[in-house]
DNA sequence: CAGCATTATGCTGCCTAGTAGCGATTTTGA
DNA sequence: TCAAAATCGCTACTAGGCAGCATAATGCTG
């Protein structure tokens, strides 16, 4: 049950710890800096790092005297990220992309294209793999490289990474993600919806940085809510949390052919259309401005439901939504506040339509943390 | 930043691995067992035993040959689970209680008694501090044997157990629970809503016990919900989560006065009224099953909102509800089916009135864990 | 430009805490 | 009574941490 720990476990466990500093510093540290941030011994330090340089983890760079300042210059070291790689892919009725990083989630390489025959899993899938690799390409890396990788897709998808429900395409029920993509890339795959991800992605390096109790939400043509918890994904039962989007479409009717929701539609003539009903209203137009109420109308039903029950601390529109943020958001703000509903800060994506990718990254990252760099001790 | 490790903390680890393993087991162990359960190697655990019987965490049993197995009979070490000991209080508008518990969470002493003043924080928490000594003294310990506390109590209480807003009774807003009753009894102190409480008591040792997303609800004359989340009690934004109580009832009016939900009330009266009508309407009585129906009605719609956004994996009906178990539960269950709620498990608590004490010590327990236990390793 | 302060480097020696494993001890069962 | 089984108590050894000292490389000062 409870593992004990012997020596050698020791030396991991300050191995690791030593290269979680090194991850976090973007520049390169020395022994000494490194040993009083670990609160090891410089001479311990030494060894690991050592140890590290022979691995191929981490890098010595050359002595630069450090201009002003006097003593001996130091040794530097900094971490080898690209040691390590990791993939992201996403894919959606009619495009996939993916993109290759290093352990930092520094994105090195990327791939794009169409989709071809989407209805078919295996075909989709397979297209998936390719842009990984050629993301890979890209990136310069080769497939021993990389460590594991994350997909990004639409539906309502299990904690195992199986697609449960997917709207207008049953062929997907299901499908086994991580299964499937690691039958062509033999690495761990996981696999979350795109606004879990997009969620995810917001809390590492978008506009929810500061939070931990975040709701991702993509409302219109296509809808979809993803909760961060404690900073990590909550799915619900059968991965119902968030449904309350269609419980409100239930209710009072769903808005996916309102003119202003097309601004989420995969469809690029929707897109187009929605803008230009946006910018009639930022212009003025007092017709267009009635839409840009009527879908705030929608919006805020929704909205004020989740502030009364999951309250995050912020709430954070994407999936298109934020091309309107200037004329949007104040509108939901002051029917949210009308309706007396908790004072939830609430924003755009800062990431835009790279969002669920990124959050892809970043939850390979989180599930190969202690594989890439080693355990951790949780005191008091 | 990441802590490194030195040898001492290795010990530590080490002697925390074996003190857990002793914990969870509710019999004596044998050296080997522990031995083999914690990885650790026989040497090593009768080092860690022998400081733990010093220390007095631990008890040396007397060898009794085990019968009908061959070899020298083993010694047999104990947990003394009374070396330390943990408090629970509860307050209400009309009484208050205490219990005692060893660091097992055994009940070992308890003290109830009704509270005078109770708009004068200062004089209830008096009495609060009374009935923990009662308590203590019931259970045969000393104060110098306490280590923790906690305290549950309506209200919206944060994260730092501080009164929030608390109906009816202004005075409360703004006080520091556990900073007060650190002050009276000197120990470190925690303090949460009645309701939060409740779930934790119920995953704990109630009829939560394999779910790590509950929802805990009395609903009626005084509502509350209580959220946990990956076993964690989520509050969210400024304690808003769960207040979709009060967003119902201003919408849909409130339900305090309805004769049914004087189950929940702390009145005896009003409870006695309410528990006749369930009877009545047990007996087949139709104006007493229209109430039922009516307050059933009234449950479902803050029920199925929960079910769309948080979706835990269960539902607990608390604080008085479970006294109308079997009339409510299958009128519950089958409404919120015809509103297409996903199909979440709903039970009574199996811990009756006492559950928010039980939480509390659960709490405290949770809290201290790792002071009481020592740190943890966490492996991939 | 010599000398000093400053900072970092390689070590050696020492200590803690874990493992392996051997002979002794205590019991059961033939 | 003796072999087998199971555990005990211990010694010898190893890993990996720490303290701290002599040495090295630099900036500054007179």
């Amino acid at each position: 049950m409870t593992a004990g720990l012997d020596q050698s476990g020791i030396r991991r466990l300050n191995t690791s710890a030593a290269l979680r500093e090194l991850a976090v510093s973007a520049e390169a540290v020395t022994m000494t800096a490194l040993a009083e941030r670990t609160g090891l011994s410089r001479r311990t330090i030494e060894l690991i790092l050592d140890a590290l340089v022979e691995a191929g983890w981490v890098a010595e760079l050359d002595r630069v005297p450090v201009t002003g300042a006097a003593g001996r210059p130091p040794r530097r070291f900094e971490l080898r990220a690209q040691h390590a790689l990791l993939a992201a892919v996403r894919v959606n009725t009619l495009e996939g992309a993916a993109v290759v990083s290093d352990v930092r989630g520094n994105i090195l390489g990327r791939a794009r294209r169409a989709l071809r025959e989407y209805p078919d899993p295996r075909s989709t899938l397979d297209d998936a793999a390719d842009l990984v690799r050629e993301a890979l390409v890209d990136a310069g890396g080769t497939i021993e490289r990389l460590r594991a990788g994350a997909i990004a897709s639409g539906g309502a998808i299990d904690a195992d990474g199986v697609v449960r429900r997917l709207v207008h395409t049953e062929h997907w029920a299901g499908v086994d993600l991580p299964g499937e993509l690691g039958r062509r890339i033999h690495i761990p795959w996981f696999a979350d919806n795109d606004a879990n991800l997009g969620a995810l992605a917001e809390r590492w390096r978008g506009a929810a940085r500061d939070h931990d109790d975040v709701v991702w939400a993509q409302l219109g043509s296509r809808a979809g809510v993803g909760i961060l918890i404690r900073g990590t994904v909550h799915r619900g039962f059968q991965g119902a949390a968030g449904e309350i989007v269609e419980a409100v479409s239930m209710r009072a009717g769903s808005i996916e052919d309102h003119p202003i929701a097309g601004l989420t539609s995969p469809v690029r003539q929707q897109q187009r259309l929605a803008r230009s009903r946006v910018d009639a209203a930022r212009a003025g137009d007092p017709a267009a401005l009635a839409e840009v109420d009527e879908f705030a109308e929608h919006i805020v039903s929704i909205l004020t439901t989740l502030s009364w029950t999951i309250a995050p601390s912020l709430i954070v529109l994407g999936g298109g939504l934020e091309d309107a943020a200037d004329v949007l958001l104040d509108r939901v703000r002051e029917r949210m506040r009308a309706a007396r509903a908790p004072e939830i800060e609430l924003r755009a994506t800062s990431l835009g339509p790279d969002g669920p990718l990124v959050g892809a990254l970043k939850f390979a990252l989180d599930r190969m943390d202690t594989q890439l760099f080693g355990p951790v001790v949780h005191e008091a």
